[in-house]
DNA sequence: AGGTGTCACGAAAACGTTTGCGTGTGGAAA
DNA sequence: TTTCCACACGCAAACGTTTTCGTGACACCT
């Protein structure tokens, strides 16, 4: 049970100072190479590793990032992180992962903590319950003490600072366009409630997308549901009845959700109803049949936070004060569901 | 921009000693009403929070718990992170979460990083590299040093430590015995290789139970895979001329696959072959037909790993020197699957 | 022998806390 | 007036580093 061992009871063990110590081991020319070699084979011995924790409070820099998502148990926030995780861990850096589950008071918690020495900088996705209450001022306070943070996917417009967002409209537009271009006359949209960003914008792309055909937009088809985990009742009263041809939902689970219920109501997608979803996670490729999605490249996204963040953490304090807002480019990933019959 | 203030800027800004700037915020009765009255307003209206790093390095304990998991893109992972990050947060704890990809020498640098300072303990997960390799050096080194570690999962018998575990063999016996009651007469199983620990584990499970019912073992019926990213070639071309009845998968993704491929091979799940899977993700529950699977309560484990883990950092650091394996109950999920003909 | 220079190392401050103990000031008791 | 005590506060060490600067010893030159 042998406790870590520091400089100091190196230094006592060979009767030199601390100091020297420390600079053999970072084989400085001023200590002779006797000595040098002497110390660095004990340490050796005894497996030194300096403890972060002295070197972060010295340095005031902990050569961390701060990553808070709404949902750990969510496979686009994780991709992600994952490629969070790739660049930092290029550039030598160390990822906290906190989730802050849609709570405001969560959020704010782990910022506080995260903040008060614990990281450098912060890659954030706002929570649902944020959004709603449109109150950022703890992200705001950290930016004023002078931390970076990059927002990404459901970001704040009225904060400054860089951002990583992909353009959720035209990824909606695009998965519109290609419903329409296969001949849907009457396409529904299943998204969600108005304050979550996301939603709001990818309503709007299909909207959009409805003009450019010049296709009468209903209300009738556009469903804003609430309460993702049921779902299912809302969106099957909603369908009965309609007769839609294709259906565009906002993430992947409205997507298989929906077409479950038409399968449920003797009808077949592609054939009867053509489904396309936003988020092409893991659901859309292994459904029957798998699902046309528009990709938001998770990975990418969390490799350009990553680097922006880094940026900012490594330039010359003074210099940075732009900020810049990176698009990340959907694209669509066509499978059976949008199939064209032959 | 101003920066975070500390307490040797409260004391020099209201002209006090830091000890007493301290002692004030403490609520000290050593200071008089007055100065904390003083103190504690100046300090609240500069937002004033004590640095986490220099307590950490005061204190000996930085009360976050490092999690280490093969792979962050993982249902089945972040769900027992979201059991840990509960737990924890009930008791004042952190959780740094990093992701080994499931390499060795990843593993090792963020042990190793984590173990220097960042975190008190351990729960963890090992990569499949470091199964294969079976170098648990890392591991016993940190135990060594006297931080606590709690593995789960994934676990080494070697390594003397507290352990989260589920009983695999029997989950699978379930399982499959689950197939053989539904009257299924020869089933297949779709595994792993041997050196990942949980394959084999429920592989053994299932021979146990075909024993139980007196049926011959085949070596036909196993089929070991090796490359999880591309089985759908070996599935496909192991099922064929099969004539199996029951699929037991010892993960969702062999048995979403599998039933895509019986799907193609105009078998139909369940009235030809009944599909039971291993890990109850969203996959199963989602699909068409839904899985019948063998869930592993993953947030349950969490939980139970990071009680285990604060109990061993709370407790009085002598005392502890035993340690605990928890099995966690596993349950039959029963979905269409494995729906009896009726 | 005195001066100069180099080599090899040590002392100490700094990062931001906490806390045991020492101490100056005042008032009250003798 | 002296003594004593409590009160209210400051000092300093400690946690483990890094780094600047200082310094003792020795050798070499004149």
């Amino acid at each position: 049970m042998k406790q870590k061992i520091t400089l100091k009871q190196i230094a006592k063990e060979l009767d030199v100072s601390i100091s020297t110590v420390s600079k053999a081991l970072k084989d400085s020319e001023e200590i002779s190479i006797d000595t040098r070699e002497k110390i660095k084979a004990f340490a050796k011995f005894y497996n030194y590793k300096p403890n972060n924790i002295a070197l972060s409070l010295k340095n005031k820099k902990t050569k961390t990032i701060g990553v808070i998502i709404p949902e750990i148990v969510h496979h686009f926030f994780t991709t992600v992180i994952g490629g969070v995780e790739k660049i930092a861990n290029e550039k030598g850096y160390n990822v906290i992962i906190c989730s802050s589950n849609n709570s405001f008071d969560k959020e704010v918690i782990n910022m506080e903590m995260l903040a008060s020495g614990s990281a450098d900088g912060f890659i954030l996705s706002v929570a649902k319950e944020t959004q709603l209450k449109k109150d950022y001022h703890h992200i705001q306070e950290t930016i004023n003490q002078g931390m970076p943070v990059v927002l990404f996917d459901r970001v704040i417009d009225e904060l400054v600072c860089d951002k990583v967002i992909i353009d959720d409209a035209k990824g909606a537009q695009t998965a519109t366009n290609h419903l329409l271009s296969l001949g849907c006359k009457n396409i529904a949209i299943l998204t969600t409630v108005d304050y979550i960003s996301v939603g709001k914008l990818r309503t709007r792309g299909y909207f959009r997308a409805l003009r450019g055909f010049d296709i009468e937009e209903k209300e009738e088809l556009v469903l804003k549901i609430e309460d993702i985990d049921n779902c299912e009742s809302e969106i099957d009263e909603f369908l009965k009845n309609k007769n839609v041809d294709g259906i565009f939902a906002v993430n992947e689970l409205f997507a298989v959700t929906a077409a479950k219920i038409l399968n449920k109501q003797n009808k077949k997608v592609p054939q009867d109803v053509a489904v396309v979803a936003f988020t092409d996670g893991i659901l859309s490729k292994h459904f029957i049949p798998s699902l046309t999605t528009i990709s938001q490249h998770g990975e990418n996204m969390g490799e350009r936070a990553a680097m922006l963040l880094i940026d900012k953490l490594e330039d010359d304090e003074t210099v940075a004060e732009e900020y810049r807002t990176v698009i990340i480019d959907t694209s669509l990933v066509e499978r059976q569901s949008t199939k064209k019959a032959d």
